[in-house]
DNA sequence: ATTACTAGCTGTCGAGTAA
DNA sequence: TTTACTCGACAGCTAGTAA
């Protein structure tokens, strides 16, 4: 999942976007794509194959030609280079988001993801401390969900997924933050979730409910930014 | 000359300007250079001496590696791209917000700015609606206040500054909005105004505090968004 | 018109190794 | 330590062609 796209396939992804797929499904034929590439029909083809395959973009194919749009995914591909260019290019102000959002009661998933050695190790290595075995889920409103899924597509600090005996675990995303101006802990992001955008997921080294006698339905207030330097 | 770099160039490229390459010159050799790009030592070797030839690099080859600095030409290169990113990422995406905000009453200086004709004709030309002689104050907070920032840089509506008998008036800048998901308006941010950034200000056709039967603590919801193209 | 398979070609890669 | 050559392996390419 974490695993970049190959150079050439992210160009075409790239010239996919530039005709419009990031927005909007488009309609390209793979004459007309190879063109663009500057290669033959065939690797058109199968260059949108491959990347459909990979998740990185939706296709239906009609009989005048391809349906295209680019997903979530592929846009997140798209706006980590795009990131990284303009950490160099531009004069780069760190980004960040503040976010409010009400606690809730979860499924308890957290507590058994967090506590796999596999996550629990990395966590310790990459965020620097060793997390409480749980994750404080809030639920985000209005403008919140659509501010969740910018971070998401910024540069993360990535857990590495892995597998144990019994079954595989995805890659994390992870994004340093700051609870209730007080804390330090980390948003989490998992790759694969049964939370959708508008539920941020945390971790900290303590009992945030406890610290600060959160229940359910309290307002809490997380800063949190994209790392310094990405470590993959 | 605009005969683009291979793709995998392309990104051994990109990846020496995250090293800092573009900025000055790095030192680096073959085999870190190798461990950043995922190949060999060997491939990374080909690259440094193919970029170079394609005058996209300046190398010096030391006896403890090679110095590096990214060409005028090589800079050309990755900034094409990034206009490209930033063409479709940025206007594409950073189109529209919805702010959650606490209504206050103000010192009734909006109902005076929007009553002088020089803005209120250019209202009815510009945006379409001719305004309550009033503005509806909201505090914002949190991350809001970030996202109002972000909105102000936008491409917006522009009411002119203008001049009457007795003082000049300077220019406001105006987002189309909707209000509660159901009347439209617009956000409007003065150019010199005693508010700080904690504040939108919102104007429409109709009194929203009665449509709405606002009082002071209510929340209220603005969609806000540029304008699809600049009308002048 | 399309998309995409097969077959064969080309260029990119990387292990071994020299300088 | 470096950089970079040779050369066998193979990924990615294109022409021809089917559906």
């Amino acid at each position: 999942m974490t695993e970049s796209l190959k150079p050439h396939l992210w160009f075409t992804l790239y010239r996919l976007m530039n005709m419009g797929a990031g927005r909007r499904e488009i309609r390209v034929s793979t004459t007309e794509l190879s063109s663009v590439l500057g290669c033959s029909q065939q690797s058109a083809s199968r260059h949108l194959r491959l990347l459909e395959q990979l998740g990185m973009i939706e296709r239906r194919v009609g009989v005048n030609g391809s349906h295209i749009r680019i997903t979530e995914e592929g846009l997140r591909v798209l706006w980590e280079v795009y990131y990284g260019l303009r950490r160099q290019l531009e004069e780069g102000e760190l980004e960040a988001y503040i976010f409010e959002g009400v606690v809730f009661t979860g499924l308890g998933e957290g507590a058994y993801y967090i506590t796999r050695d596999g996550y629990r190790g990395q966590i310790r290595e990459k965020l620097g401390f060793d997390p409480y075995p749980g994750t404080l889920n809030l639920r985000l409103s209005g403008g919140y969900i659509e501010m969740k899924r910018r971070l998401t597509r910024m540069p993360a600090i990535i857990l590495e997924g892995f597998k144990d005996e019994e079954r595989s675990f995805g890659a994390v995303r992870c994004y340093p933050a700051i609870i209730n101006d007080d804390v330090e802990g980390a948003v989490i992001v998992a790759d694969r979730t049964i939370y959708d955008d508008s539920v941020l997921e945390v971790i900290s080294p303590i009992y945030l409910r406890k610290h600060f006698n959160l229940r359910d339905g309290d307002l809490v207030r997380v800063y949190a930014s994209s790392p310094r330097r990405s470590s993959s």
